[in-house]
Parts: C-alpha cells; structure tokens; sequence
DNA sequence: TTAATTCTTAACCAAACGGTTAATCTTTTT
DNA sequence: AAAAAGATTAACCGTTTGGTTAAGAATTAA
C-alpha cells in the first residue's frame, strides 16, 4: 500500500516536471510552478527528487529512453533496406508526432551543455547504426543502390524526419498551416520522405 | 567623436549579449556576465537597452536578419532550378559555417515563445518562397522533374541543410568527428546535398 | 496500542537576480 | 573657461530563486 502512494506521488511530479522542462528547458522551468501544477509543496520535490538537476536528469532520461532506443532498433531490423527506410520514416514520424515537443526539449538541452549530454547519454545508450550503415554498404556492392556516402544518407534520413518539429513555428506561419494543417503534412511526409530517398539512391 | 565613442560601448555590448545568448539562450543568461564579458558595468547595459528582453530583441533581431533575408535572396534568384539548389545549398551552409550556433539559438527561442517571435518576425522579414515554390511547379508542367509535392521538397532542402548544426554534438559524437571532421563533413555535404535531391526528383 | 518510519506542510533562508540611484568623470557646447 | 550634456561607476534595492528546517499527519511495524 505504501508503495503504490509512494508512486502515485512521485509520477505526479515526474509529470508536472516533464510538462514545464519539456515547454521552458532547465533554466527557464521554476520549481514553484512545477510544484503548483502536481498541487504539492515545493519541498516534496526535493524530498523525492535531490534537487532541481536531479529531477531534470530524469526527465530528460526519460525523453531520450523513449525516442533513442526504438531509432536504433528500426535501424539494425533485419529488413531490405528500401522496406526498412519506408518502415523507419512511418515509425519515427508516427512516434515524435505522439511526443512532439521532445524534439525541440533535446535539441535545446542537448546544446546547452553538450558535454554532461554525451557523458549520461552514451553511458545509457549505444545509438551506434553500424548495422543500418553495413546495410547501405552492401546495397551499393551489390548495386542495388548509387554509391552514396552512407554517414550523409543516415544525417539525411533523420534530418529529414525530425527538422520538421524543430521548425513547425515557422512551417506553420509561412504555409498558412493549423493544427490540422500540419498534422496532414507530416502524415503525407511519411510517404513523401521514403519515395524521396529511395528515387535518389535507386538505380 | 561622440558617435565613435557610444558605438565603440554599444557594439561591445552587443558583442557580449550575443556571445552569451547565442550559448545560453534568454533564460540562461545572466545580465552580470555580459556585462563582465563586455568589462563594463551592469547599469552600462541597461543604459544603453531599457531591460534584459530589449537588449535580447536586439541580439535576436541582428540573428534573424543575418540568416533570413538571404535565405530569401537566393531562393528568389532568376536561375534555372538544379543551378538553384546547387548554389542555395552551397551558399547557405557556408553561411552557417560561419555562424554555426545561430541555429541553434534560433529553433531555441523560436519554441521558447513562438508567438512573440512571429509577431516581431513577421512584421521584418518576408519569408514568401513563392517564387522558388512556383519554379518547382513549372518545372513540374514541362516535365523537368517528378511530380512531387513543392512544400515538400522546399522543407527538404531546408531540413538537409540546417540539421547537422541542430544535432551538431550527437552527430560528432556517433561518427568520432573531431572540429575539423565535421567541417569536412559539412563541405562534403555542399555536393552531395543538391545530387541527392536532384537525383531523386530529375526525370 | 504504541513506537517507528514515511510523507507532507508552512515558514523560513541565503544567494542570485534584474534593475535603480546618486554621485563622479568625461566630453561637447557656448 | 564655464556650463551643459553624456558616459560610467559603486552601492544599493526589492523580488525571485533553489533549497532547508522543524513540526505535524499518516502509515507501517512491533
């Protein structure tokens, strides 16, 4: 019984904290108004979480556990590569649409401090697409494929997928897009981007 | 004598802000270090700018205009289309090699308050791609290239090009590029960018 | 039941923050 | 040279900030 309040608790913080992190990044985020949107006393964070850092960590923790892992699980599926191009970009866009703001959060934070970022980041995760990249090698071996650069193939896949997020503010002002507007958009990209690699790389 | 005085003052400071805000964004930023970085004193800053948000606007105005307006300028160029992407890519990364945190500082504070920045924006710059959008349409009617989506294609080239300098450190850091491995990265991209688009919409 | 442990709160604190003031130094004007 | 205007500084101020404390509820263990 103590556990499950104990929880309940706890991921009402971790809640409120991803809201305001996600929205205002580190500095910008006040812990009174972290504290004010789970409705508890401002010394409950720091009764559960050591202080404003330690509870940022696990937020952030958690935004790159839940976008990171599943890029690199695509990536080494044991798929033809023009399938799992077409897979990727559906999956990708599909789960950053349901998490929208996590591009932007990393992104900012990242930068921030881009040293602590590398040091917990790559203690977690190996994002390493030695798997996907051997794949477009053998692609072009085989000449299935042009002789592309690889590393530039992989950057123009995500960039192709994420840029979107980053830049929505503007995308949607210049091209007069609500938020239905956009949302057609990025579905209609989940098509757009795989033809569109794959008629450049296709020989 | 008087005017080459105040500049000589005003343009350190400006010079400190955007060092500072650049890295550290709005919230980051403490109004002490610039002055310390600039080697004045605090109540210069606010002498020189009301407060903390028009000594921002300034830095963020002298951002935008340095990128935008030419983004724009070339995009609306007489120049056959596959010239156009070429330069335009050319063009643009060596423009943000040159300032290669502006990225960053923009998509940062674009998200921090996206209406404020559209409101100052829009009533600056404008940022109307009609021209590149109806040059893609042209050259679909005389069946140039395929028959692809303008918006898109225009987010294409947009999201190839500025990425890397958003995802600088991760992308450094997976592929074990040092400063000059990524400079060279980014050269290599000024061609392969525009063969990748080009081969994939070419008909 | 009672003692110990865990959870929660209100009140508080020192430091850091953006911003102001009043006096001083420097330059320009007359 | 004297007065006016502009530039610069040190000291100061009220507020906000992240964080603490000490006391009280609530839950668990004995």
């Amino acid at each position: 019984m103590k556990k499950i309040k104990d929880k309940k608790t706890e991921d009402r913080i971790l809640e409120s904290a991803k809201k305001i992190f996600y929205n205002k990044g580190i500095d910008g985020a006040r812990m009174q108004e972290i504290a004010d949107e789970a409705r508890i006393n401002k010394a409950m964070l720091h009764y559960y979480f050591r202080n404003k850092e330690a509870l940022f960590d696990a937020v952030f923790k958690e935004a790159t556990q839940k976008i990171f892992p599943q890029v690199i699980e695509i990536l080494n599926m044991e798929k033809p590569l023009f399938e799992k191009i077409e897979y990727f970009t559906d999956k990708y866009i599909t789960l950053l649409s349901q998490n929208p703001i996590i591009p932007v959060f990393v992104i900012r934070e990242m930068n921030n401090d881009p040293d602590k970022f590398l040091k917990t980041f790559s203690e977690r995760i190996k994002i390493k697409p030695e798997i996907f990249i051997r794949q477009i090698r053998e692609a072009i071996k085989s000449e299935e494929i042009l002789p592309v650069d690889p590393v530039q193939l992989f950057i123009n896949l995500i960039s192709l997928c994420i840029f979107p997020f980053l830049a929505r503010p503007l995308i949607s002002n210049v091209f007069g897009m609500n938020e239905a507007g956009f949302e057609k958009f990025l579905n209609k990209r989940k098509k757009e981007i795989p033809e569109f690699i794959i008629n450049s790389i296709r020989i």
